[in-house]
DNA sequence: GAGTGGTCTAGACCACCTA
DNA sequence: AGGTGGTCTAGACCACTCC
């Protein structure tokens, strides 16, 4: 750990000069990831400076995903999660015959075992936004909404909304926690009538709120991607919303285009 | 110096209490967007406070992306940026008429000037993932890089780098700052044979590296979108791929997708 | 209990913006 | 010049983890 500056124009505040000392020698590979760094009071005495100094040093490198913080138990370089990948060919009849779920599916590969908290099931006003989608009121309980949030393995990932046109979900069982259907949501919808033919998603990323950090369990600072999903029937008749509200450092997307 | 025990569950932290306070006066609609929230020095008077924990409290609400920091100026109600919107249909043919990327429709739609600035172009060793994407070797100088940074109006948003193998763009003029094709670097990759047909995307979201935070003129803490892109041509050849890395608070992408 | 990070105090001076 | 945030000091005590 050398506190000598490389080049000219070189940072002299003290926190940013121990952040670079550390930041060089977890990316030079010095320091590996898991490894644990030297305590604040360490790195104090070592640069003489404060130990606030070297607080802040860490929490430059924290925001910039370098380093794990654990309260008494001290400062880790950052052991990146796996990703939970979703494909966009997630929706496609091929995954009925596993009788897994896509989520599920990744879990497994990654050893963990997934499981769908029910947070709530209702008949309920959509937002704004979610009627103008799916071309219902906004103003009276036009909508069945179902809540939930998908664990993999002791972690809770993504926080998952889906709203139905009650006129869709009225009488299918949809209230109910136990989907009545072998290929869920989507199975019944099927039933109804509305098979999906096309879908459209965008994603955006954003801070988590607090509320999301809450179900989450995220640390502040940690951001999710905000993933809207429409799907359309047949006809092109918008029949089915759900938001994914996803930890963005443990989430990755992928999706395969057509080009006409 | 207490800061003692815990009631109901509430907060006893003088610092969250200032944040939660604020936090309210934002959610409530009782400070708008843009408006200045009191000083540190302000707060902490009137909380009865030191400086630092009012300056605290600001962090987490800049963290959680509530308020604006501004050195010299204040603290002031977030004011979300009008988010760049790709769509997944942005490499379609009927964009050629128009004369304008996809990328400068947007900003034109902001009524901001967009422009393209060129960091570097030459023959390069492609790293590892980039190699096995394209098929080429790692080894070797197999492919021509070009790196590029998007700006909208006065804000660097993206970051972007297009890998071609060699024995695709060699001869081709792809070398040169300016592409020699009205379509740009597509229209001239398929004149030399390759055509999109499909493309994959794979979007994952992390903080900043320390280079994109000067290249994007990012404070610490803000994400970024990271998508890679890769081109397959009418044999299924992959030809290109370009990594995108987006700052999220500005960045939106809209998929369509079709349910086989 | 020893060691770690988390929060806080009461100052000080610096850097930046606006007028 | 005056006000704002940015950094720093040299302490103190609290909360958590691990031995």
């Amino acid at each position: 750990m050398n506190r000598a500056s490389t080049h000219g124009g070189g940072t002299r505040l003290p926190s940013r000069r121990i952040a670079d000392d550390l930041r060089a020698a977890i990316e030079s590979g010095e320091l590996t990831a898991g490894q644990k760094l030297p305590s604040e009071r360490d790195l104090a005495a070592r640069y003489g400076t404060a130990r606030n100094t070297a607080r802040e040093a860490f929490r430059l490198l924290e925001a910039a995903g370098l380093v794990d913080i654990e309260h008494g138990s001290g400062v880790f370089v950052h052991r990146p999660a796996p990703l939970i990948r979703l494909g966009s060919d997630r929706y496609s009849r091929k995954y009925r015959d596993s009788g897994l779920s896509p989520f599920l599916l990744e879990c497994a590969k990654q050893g963990k075992a997934g499981r769908f908290e029910v947070l709530g099931i209702s008949r309920t006003r959509p937002p704004e936004p979610v009627a103008a989608a799916l071309g219902i009121a906004a103003d009276e309980e036009s909508a069945l909404i179902r809540e939930n949030v998908f664990w993999a393995g002791n972690d809770p990932v993504h926080r998952v909304t889906t709203y139905i046109p009650w006129q869709v979900a009225e009488g299918t069982g949809l209230l109910e926690e136990e989907v009545p259907h072998p290929y869920g949501i989507h199975g019944v919808l099927e039933d109804r009538g509305h098979a999906m033919a096309r879908y459209t998603e965008s994603v955006t990323a954003r801070p988590a709120s607090a509320d999301e950090e809450r179900h989450l369990r995220l640390r502040p600072g940690i951001w999710v991607l905000d993933v809207w999903h429409t799907s359309f029937d047949q006809d092109g008749t918008p029949y089915e919303l759900t938001r994914f509200v996803m930890r963005a450092d443990m989430t990755g997307l992928d999706f395969t285009m057509t080009v006409s």
